[in-house]
DNA sequence: AGAAAAATGGGGGAAAACCCTGAGTTTTTT
DNA sequence: AAAAAACTCAGGGTTTTCCCCCATTTTTCT
């Protein structure tokens, strides 16, 4: 018997696992919680196989969560589940220690396999993943495969940048320098690997840093 | 006895709608599309009471295929159902004739209740939408209430914007001059009631344009 | 206490974006 | 065929961003 557990905060989504392995007698969902909190505290998860975590939470990063998870139990398997087709989310979810990647149109027999595969002690990556990973290294775009550790300073001016804000009324609201402003501006840029504001709002924006 | 649909690109959305209505003997979930051409080509649909309807299709916008289904069957009830919390969508899914909005983290008890309440001819909106209505309106800082029409130029365009292009490899790509580039992110900038490139792509992405 | 990281700020220049006005051409719609 | 919309491009200017170089002070970590 494998027992399976669900971290989402959209219930439809636990509810459409649930009913993937209605009938299945080897494999049971046995837990489900909506916050990355609720998960890290049940002390449930001791006995649970196979956990899919969807990498948007409320309260905390799924690849957060799965680190600390792969830290205190590591008997736990987790197949991550995301609506976005990204690869830096892919990479840092396998770093962060998941075994299994899939997307949330994944079929229910897509599902099964992955449980199953996952707990014979193997990795399991969707193959549309897969396809996307190759094309990108084909095109030697790969983006920043980190997700950057922002500083303070960083994460108010990369905010009011996206709010549209020049450097002068940032500078302004900060009560900073100009040259300070652009300074975090360039290392935001190196940070992220991107050209120029545009794409540090756009990545930060896919990233839900923002 | 009520008859629901769903068209959403995730199965599993369809799977915890079925699980919701499960046991119930006065609704019945009938039919699921992923695409929107399929929803439209069904002509199932004929007899279809509620229509679960998310807004992130792969091939068009939730907004239009409701507009399309509300010509067509004008005895069809739609739910709009998504994950983002966002105004605009909610604005622009009832102008296109949507009867009921739900986040996909709405709870068994308030999608069976909407269903009910749109079948009586009223609307549903779900608590924490209004909510955010209000919160907006009393901030008075009301995105732009609609879609902004894009000719294809200017798609393209903001594709390549948020992609890091400058104005000069836009021009190049497109085989256009640079000025034509800007008049068109001019317009874009004017659409999107934004100040600047940052603000385009913010929007758009928001809005699900890219 | 010492080292490392973060935050601050400057000069100067090149590149890009932004803003305005105007106008001809092509495509689509009515 | 006429009107409307979309696409095209230009001059000419201002503002902002971007990109080097560099340095000092403050905060945080070990």
């Amino acid at each position: 018997m494998i027992k399976v557990a669900v971290t989402d905060d959209h219930p439809l989504m636990a509810e459409g696992i649930r009913n993937v392995l209605f009938g299945n007698d080897k494999i049971q969902l046995t837990a489900s919680w909506h916050r990355a909190i609720d998960t890290l505290e049940d002390q449930a998860l001791e006995h649970i196989d196979v956990l899919f975590l969807d990498i948007n939470l409320p309260d905390m990063s799924g690849i957060d969560l799965c680190k600390a998870l792969m830290e205190k139990y590591n008997r736990l398997r987790v197949i991550a589940i995301t609506s976005h087709q990204e690869s830096w989310f892919l990479k840092n979810m396998m770093k962060a220690g998941a075994k299994g990647f899939l997307l949330k149109s994944a079929s229910p027999k897509i599902i099964l396999e992955a449980i199953i595969t996952v707990c014979r002690g193997k990795e399991y990556i969707q193959s549309e993943m897969k396809d996307l990973l190759l094309s990108e290294s084909l095109n030697q775009t790969t983006k920043a495969p980190i997700i950057p550790k922002l500083t303070r300073r960083e994460q108010e001016v990369l905010q009011l940048i996206s709010e549209e804000y020049t450097t002068q009324e940032i500078a302004d609201k900060l009560f900073i320098s100009t040259k300070t402003v652009e300074t975090h501006r360039q290392n935001l840029t190196l940070k992220f690997g991107v050209k120029n504001s545009v794409g540090l709002v756009r990545v930060a924006l896919e990233m839900g840093l923002l």
